[in-house]
DNA sequence: TTGTAGGCGTTATCAC
DNA sequence: GTGATAACGCCTACAA
């Protein structure tokens, strides 16, 4: 693990014969003061040669800017799909020459006074402070000097930016599938859990089926304590139980729709013939398992990392100029478990 | 979005009336050089008053430490479990007040280069490279010149150190779950894949049979090509149409187990009455959605994760004194799925 | 068109 | 005990 130094602004200036000052306009192509093409070609074939690489401490230690920007959550890539905004995040920085650090909490709020720190310490010049799960958060005033924005979140008070996904439009779009196939007493398996989901999805299912000019039946609305497969389970259960059984099921998410799944297939219904699913969430690992594979709404977690940095370094680099994502579609990802009405 | 400026250790050395060397050695406790209890709880306390922090840039800049690390995966997060690793690698990494940056390349060499490229720029202390899946992989030459510990992966060639999943241990206490419940007719569905994971397993599961004198039964392995659920379902299937039909199948990994499900509930059997199932990962999503729910073995990657930072600062703080880790055990979760053979 | 000099916030080495 | 002073690598007036 031999440890070669790098060269330096100045190894170059030694080797080409000239002063670091003129190095550094050189290789910055710094407008305004202009350089000699000889000089900046040799400087430039020397810097090639050399293997040369700006220190980035340096450079951020005199302009005031790092470049980095830090990703703050409470249970980091805990859940399964929550990588993807953090690769989504990572990768937008990247393609900026930007850094991403991370740091999770655990929600202990010594842990979070500990990373907080680190971000000030380290002169990162931007934070997103991010959610496993979309939820309504406080926003820790310690980050106060800094531009922070939130994403897969939405803060409790103070005018914070913010990238979540629009609950609403995500039950439409599902319901909406669900009508396009020819269904109209459609089930919604949801849960009691007081999270902006909750309510946002019950509006799209109401939404969708009232333009189409479907009577809302709250019957037909199952709200399990939990999300659980057992809670889809349970709340599927109950729907297929009625005498008027509904033709199609929309499940909260992919974990319930697995439980639908079971009841369906206990009472010797078929997906899709005799019953159609949707989920929500997309989780791969459950949806491509099941069979036959759900259809699903995936939430934008890998754009939600993507927009919040882009937002960032926008706002670092012009001023305010871009506007607040706020909320933002779901798509449709499209498998089997939907079948046309008979 | 105000940017307030953060004091220096001029600042303080201005407001006490001394000299910012004097500060810093304060502040820094720094054994030799002693100064007085007075001036040093002067400094204390007017630093404790600015809200002081040191500019880690500053420090990093004049130690050559920036106490940073990175990890380089070529799909961060995607797979959901690795999301762990990352975790164990940046609490072991907080923990020390060391910070994680994170990049991913995607598998383009281009990308990758870029990340590298970064990891000089912002003079990281050390690397971690990780991959999603236990895999053999080579280390981009570019790295040298840094500590590089593989984790998750083992290397090609070059002497890096790494810490991997113990396959064979792996394997071996999935079957001893099942031989202690008292079955002997196992089945293993397994993969083709060309990867540690399966020859190891494998193994485990022959020296598991092997140490309790049972007999070795070639046609009670089946290998598909892939490890998806319908593979798992393939294999279930098959094993379970023989005319002596296993006890016990052991998967390969979760999702496989997923399909075994399946399998036995088209064929009527009832898990864990009729057959009992061991997967492999501990995927939680399915793991816990599966009625009854999957008993299973757990990889260690929070540990992987925690391992890697915890031996890379050891050895960048005392040099090479600790040991390479290698491979180390996988943790059984015990749910439902396994039934004393009757 | 290029070089000089000062400074970013720290730490290390000397003197005093 | 404490304080100048000189680095670390880079940027940027300003001077030449």
């Amino acid at each position: 693990m031999n440890v070669r130094q790098r060269p330096s602004i100045r190894d170059i200036a030694d080797a080409a014969g000239v002063s670091p000052a003129t190095v550094s306009l050189a290789l910055n192509n710094v407008r305004g003061a202009r350089i000699a093409d000889a000089t900046r070609l040799k400087v430039e074939k020397i810097a090639a040669e050399l293997g040369y690489a700006p220190n980035g401490l340096a450079q951020a230690l005199r302009t005031n800017r790092s470049h980095t920007l830090a990703i703050i959550s409470e249970e980091i890539a805990t859940a399964p799909y929550a990588g993807r905004l953090i690769r989504g995040a990572q990768e937008a920085a990247s393609k900026h020459g930007w850094i991403m650090l991370i740091m999770s909490t655990g929600g202990a709020k010594e842990v979070e006074e500990r990373e907080i720190e680190a971000v000030w310490r380290h002169q990162v010049d931007g934070v997103i402070y991010a959610d496993t799960a979309h939820r309504i958060i406080d926003i820790p005033e310690a980050l106060e000097g800094k531009p922070v924005f939130l994403a897969n979140a939405e803060a409790t008070h103070g005018d914070f930016w913010s990238v979540y996904p629009d609950e609403i439009q995500g039950g439409y779009v599902a319901t909406r599938e669900l009508i396009d196939a020819g269904h109209e007493e459609i089930g919604f398996v949801s849960t009691a859990m007081d999270i902006p989901a909750r309510a946002g999805r019950l509006q799209g299912y109401r939404t969708a089926l009232e333009e189409f000019g479907i009577r809302f039946d709250p019957r037909l609305v199952i709200e399990e304590a939990s999300s659980f497969a057992e809670d889809g389970y349970r709340g599927a259960h109950s729907l297929l139980s009625r005498k008027k059984r509904p033709t199609a099921i929309f499940c909260f998410n992919d974990r319930m729709a697995m439980g639908a799944y079971r009841a369906a297939g206990e009472m010797g219904l078929l997906i899709p013939k005799d019953l159609s699913v949707v989920g929500f969430d997309n989780q791969e690992i459950i949806a491509e398992a099941l069979s036959p594979q759900l259809t699903t709404v995936a939430l934008p977690y890998y754009e939600m990392g993507a927009m919040a940095v882009e937002a960032v370094i926008a706002e670092l680099q012009n001023g305010n100029t871009s506007k607040n994502p706020g909320a933002i579609p779901n798509a449709l990802i499209k498998r089997e478990s939907v079948g046309l009405l008979q």
